[in-house]
DNA sequence: TAGTTGTATAAATTTAATTGATAGTTTTTA
DNA sequence: TAAAAACTATCAATTAAATTTATACAACTA
């Protein structure tokens, strides 16, 4: 057996296809063709079922083809290491995103990022929290930007910046007149609430993963798109939060009606996350610099109160980053005009 | 590079001597030389300094050939698949045990087990319940024995049998006289105690391993013998709890200062822990009713009540095992003489 | 049934791995 | 410290393996 028989097995797979699949390996077909064969012979066992058509997997074959996404997988760490040690920022780089952070913060720093570091083939997936988390760990996600802190044994996160949730109140809600918004006007036994596995970290009250009634799960139905729950809002389910950077992009007749909270701000601490064995640590470090550049423009005014920030074992704190921002001189500023205009 | 390679590397970083590698590999030492060299070429990086005798690893080396383990490891899973789908019990089986059960089960099914599948190269050792957990993940253990419920996600659970704790009563203790004991009389807060973390599952008191006085890790020093404890029981620090196995190979006049308890008898649970992608399934069921067995014949008379076993999702009950032994047509039992005398 | 598409096979070719012989080094020993 | 021993690198020759070109064969399509 070898990697490369396993890499011809791989495209098999995946066309259903030899002449296909000879192409994507750059090889003429009956190279593939004796090397399956070949492999075939040495386990004694059949991976394609070659009689349909389109070729099929054996039941065996299926759990040969994942085992050998594994093993071409834990192969190419081996380049990974060699780049590592090299100092080499390029190369492919696999981010996980979450759905809700997603639509707003990748157009903000992808072509800054590409830009800068030409050499690094980004490869960016949507994908929710516990996905995320399977795959950092698996080695098929490089990184990954999720909502924080997730507590994993293995993994490392360095906060990017605290996204405030801002309140959007239908005309017909009583809070309607008030100029800032208290946790305690919510609605709480409605949508979007604050029950339990809201986390205090650095003094703020953050809204993290555990959350049930915040958690990304609900959100992610809309996979970024927040239009749905607004109309629910408008529509008599009362209040709703958007977290900062989603607000940005409402119809200004939808912008009237949010109301920015009185500390302590409900917000997500926003994370990236890898793998403690720091792999690529060197892209990893150059994707949170282009990140924290562009995001602290966009909302490194928000209020936020930092309180003696205590740090866990497998919680970086970014020294270069947005937690300037927040700090204590920074404190009770108001939001900038376009937001409680 | 080729898995081959890989294999010259380890080689190499194990005996730190082309020669002898070679020989291990079964090739002769230009071979190892070349091919290494056309790896380290490839990557452009040293893997061994050869500057030095013996040999060493440079510092990208180390980290190469931790991946390299990890690549050959998952290759070797192919055959293990294979040998699946042909239900061949035969080849590696790596076994982890845990240290405080190590010492009375092994002996009881190790000969059992070589002379009914000689096929089989059965690797035990003896390692902690986190050591195991996290080899049973990464795929260098196949299965292993431990105290449950561990609640781990990917691993799967079954019970081999319930072994009840027996208590060590020292002459000068206030509970010497009482013909059985109960949990109330031990020294709560001194060594071995029932705090936190004990799980009452199928009726039966769980001793399990989130228990902090009474955990694994407790026992581990010892790694095995309970003679420690014995001794600091005789020196005043009261009751001690030994697992029953254990107090079968005592002297006999400790095993007059033993006394079980009334119900509900504290226990610990242990069971045979696999992936979930149950690789090496024929042969852990293999195992499973080897040891069922021999366990029974041991500790089936044991005092255990089952009340409505409520299953859970990753604990398979063991349909053939020591459940009929603890069934309710079988509670109430006495000890047999031998322990009670 | 001819044409098309796709896989298998065969022989030839190219590439790669392995070997035996030996040179060059370092370490050990006398 | 010189000689021997132990070990690795290199070279040319050999063997083995992968790949290719050409073609046969099978299944589907019009």
């Amino acid at each position: 057996m070898t990697i490369t028989q396993l890499y011809y097995v791989l495209a098999v797979a995946e066309y259903k296809n030899f002449t296909l699949a000879a192409e994507k390996c750059f090889v003429t077909q009956p190279t593939l063709s004796m090397q399956i064969q070949k492999l075939e012979d040495e386990l004694s066992i059949l991976i394609f079922d070659r009689s349909k058509k389109p070729i099929l997997l054996t039941e065996v074959g299926e759990k040969i083809v994942n085992q050998a996404k594994n093993i071409v997988n834990e192969a190419g760490r081996i380049k990974d290491i060699v780049d590592q040690q090299k100092g080499y920022i390029g190369g492919e780089f696999k981010v996980g995103i979450i759905p809700t952070v997603m639509p707003t913060l990748l157009p903000m720093f992808l072509n800054n990022f590409i830009k800068k570091y030409p050499k690094v083939n980004l490869i960016i997936e949507e994908k929710t929290t516990e996905e995320i988390i399977k795959r950092l760990k698996n080695g098929h996600l490089d990184c990954a930007i999720a909502a924080t802190p997730l507590e994993e044994e293995n993994l490392k996160e360095i906060v990017l910046y605290y996204e405030p949730f801002v309140a959007y109140v239908p005309k017909n809600h009583s809070a309607i007149d008030k100029k800032e918004i208290e946790i305690s006007d919510l609605d709480l036994d409605k949508i979007l609430l604050l029950q339990d596995g809201h986390c205090f970290r650095n003094g703020i009250l953050n809204l993290c993963k555990n959350n049930k009634y915040f958690a990304d799960s609900h959100f992610q139905l809309e996979s970024g798109s927040f239009e749905t729950l607004i109309k629910l809002a408008d529509e008599g389910l009362g209040i709703t939060l958007l977290p900062y950077l989603h607000t940005l992009d409402l119809h200004e007749k939808n912008k009237e009606k949010l109301k920015h909270f009185k500390d302590p701000k409900p917000a997500r601490e926003v994370s990236l996350i890898y793998p403690k064995n720091e792999l690529k640590i060197h892209i990893i470090n150059a994707l949170r610099d282009v990140i924290s550049g562009v995001v602290r423009g966009a909302i490194a005014f928000s209020d936020v109160e930092i309180i003696s920030p205590k740090s866990k074992d497998n919680i970086t704190k970014n020294p270069s980053s947005l937690d300037e921002g927040f700090s204590k001189e920074r404190r009770r500023h108001t939001l900038p005009s376009r937001l409680s205009g």
